[in-house]
DNA sequence: GCCGTTTTCGGCCCGACTGTTTTCAGTCG
């Protein structure tokens, strides 16, 4: 969450992979990745923590709080120097290639010397490896391939490239004879922002036939695994896709298993060895007996581990297990929930469809009130004027109504880097209501782009900063900004944050929302839809707002109209 | 090295697949 935490968590990872490297035992890597990932996951910013402080947080004792204490006082800490002075960091850097781990990358490094992805090519190449035991021909092959795929790794993708094609093979294999139930899990069940690989699970009684047609699918380029139960492949995008086959009677265990995060999972697995009880893909069980207790639904197996069931976007083991345990887990907001979108484009600026269409749209996904905001004159190249603006209301207000919807008539400003918006008040006064976004001086000093924000926010016209932090996912970080100002700022002016549903964007991200929300700000989960079709990204919007633990209550687009309305007028 | 609703000692999440093995270690998720 906070960014020291992140900080202390990567050195704890790295501590952790060094003494794996160097074959400590095994649990004492596995406590040194536990702290790591408790910190990371901790609320606070740890910034200002003393050793007392740190033990109070699980899986922190008196070693690793007192070696975090250190890190905090020096920026390092002495033990992580002293491996670092033995394991070159492409030793570590090795543990990246596919199937090689820590064990035989530092077999590599002692017998041979290797400290490097690119000294372990030439390596194989030269031959050194002939004669090495545990490396035969076939793993000199594997780990060739696998330092190409190293080299040109396409790395993650977001939701938008991931859950069309999660949905293209469930399809495909949902028709394939046998197969009696197949859908996605994994980080895209979670609606994490970017996806690394995507999880399918089936089930069927004869897998092979299953398995079988998921590795002919026109998707495959590679098949790294094939075995009954589990088989995974790569697609041309160098997305890695894992099939799991359970039996019938396991779907809601595997379904369980396959979709939390790895540190959900290993919490839901302690709280059952607990109860005498061992959970695994196939179902929970009596760890004594081995007589299966439960596992075909989700539901089941929570509520016999004394839980009640756990939305999938929360399943990060961020506090969701303790909420649950208390009966303190929110009522997440749904997209059944959502009543309007209020961020959207027509083709009188860089959308591609007429007002009509758009509007049109609207009514088919059975919206109660939208709103159409076109870029304001500040972008220039959108070629927009007050005239052109005037003369969309009044089209606009001959269609509302039409088919039940109520359209509103927006904007979407400019926030240039004085915190300025487009049009003066008196031109703002005249619109239902006004986004405004950064589209540009993406670099301003924090305490610049902090003052720009706060600005905009304070602006009485300003209903929604739209994509606050200006991130694309993959391709532009998000901006600077001291978010705890922003968000008070706009708590009190009653301005909301936007939750930009587009997948490259989803933003504000989960983490931002999840700190705003206790400051009292409102949130509107938007489309920013540039065509119809982008009507139906608002999913990735709530998705990414479950992840940040809203409620309906939380999100003005869920509101009744006249709720929505008194909100717009701000403290006007 | 951490932890405790059988434990202050003796445990530590679980199962699948591959490759090099002749029964299993290493890796992955």
């Amino acid at each position: 969450m906070a960014r020291t935490n992140d900080d202390v968590a990567a050195v704890l990872e790295e501590y952790a992979d060094l003494l794996a490297i160097t074959g400590d035992e095994d649990f004492k890597v596995r406590v040194y990745q536990k702290a790591a990932r408790s910190i990371g996951a901790h609320g606070d910013d740890i910034a200002g923590y003393d050793a007392g402080d740190l033990q109070q947080i699980p899986n922190v004792g008196a070693k690793i709080a007192a070696k975090v204490a250190e890190y905090l006082r020096c920026g390092t800490m002495a033990q992580l120097e002293q491996l670092r002075g033995r394991i070159p960091a492409g030793v570590r850097e090795l543990t990246r290639i596919p199937a090689l781990g820590p064990k035989r990358a530092m077999a590599l490094h002692e017998r041979l010397g290797v400290d490097s992805p690119e000294s372990l090519e030439s390596a194989i190449v030269a031959g050194a490896l002939h004669g090495l035991p545990g490396f035969g021909a076939k793993t000199e092959e594997n780990l060739l391939h696998g330092i190409s795929l190293l080299r040109d790794a396409g790395g993650r993708v977001h939701l938008g490239v991931a859950m069309p094609l999660a949905e293209d093979i469930v399809g495909a294999l949902e028709s394939v004879r046998g197969c009696r139930r197949c859908g996605y899990a994994g980080s895209l069940r979670r609606m994490k922002d970017t996806i690394g690989d995507i999880d399918v699970l089936a089930t069927s009684n004869r897998p092979k036939v299953l398995m079988d047609a998921f590795a002919r699918l026109p998707q495959v380029t590679e098949v790294v695994v094939h075995g009954d139960k589990k088989t995974s492949l790569r697609t041309s995008q160098g997305l890695q896709v894992d099939l799991r086959v359970v039996p019938p009677d396991a779907w809601g265990a595997a379904m369980q298993y396959f979709t939390g995060a790895k540190a959900h999972n290993i919490r839901t697995r302690e709280i059952a060895q607990h109860h005498k009880l061992k959970l695994s893909e196939y179902g929970l069980f009596d760890a004594v007996t081995e007589e299966k207790i439960v596992s075909a639904t989700e539901e089941e197996v929570y509520r016999r581990l004394g839980l009640p069931w756990i939305p999938p976007t929360l399943r990060e083991d961020t506090g969701e297990i303790q909420a649950a345990l208390a009966g303190e887990l929110p009522e997440l907001v749904t997209e059944a929930d959502v009543r309007g979108d209020l961020h959207t484009h027509t083709d009188l600026t860089d959308g591609h469809a007429t007002i009509e269409d758009m509007a049109a749209a609207a009514a088919e996904r059975g919206y109660a009130y939208y709103a159409v905001t076109d870029h304001g004159p500040k972008l220039y190249m959108q070629q927009m004027t007050l005239e052109k603006a005037t003369a969309q209301r009044e089209r606009l207000r001959r269609l509302d109504g039409t088919a039940g919807v109520r359209l509103l008539h927006g904007v979407e400003l400019n926030i240039d880097p004085d915190g300025e918006v487009d049009w003066q008040p008196d031109v703002l006064a005249g619109f239902d209501l006004c986004v405004a976004s950064v589209h540009s001086h993406f670099d301003l000093p924090r305490a610049k782009m902090t003052r720009r924000l706060v600005r905009a926010a304070r602006n009485p016209y300003v209903n929604i900063i739209g994509h606050p932090s200006a991130r694309l996912i993959g391709r532009r970080p998000p901006i600077d900004v001291d978010w705890d100002q922003v968000f008070q700022a706009c708590a009190r002016s009653g301005t909301a944050l936007e939750i930009n549903a587009f997948p490259d964007r989803l933003d504000l991200a989960a983490d931002l929302i999840r700190r705003a929300q206790p400051y009292g700000v409102r949130f509107a989960v938007d489309s920013d839809a540039h065509a119809i079709g982008h009507l139906a990204n608002l999913r990735y919007g709530i998705g990414t707002a479950q992840r940040g633990w809203l409620t309906a209550d939380d999100v003005i687009n869920t509101w009744p109209l006249d709720r929505l309305t008194a909100f717009l007028r701000k403290n006007r």
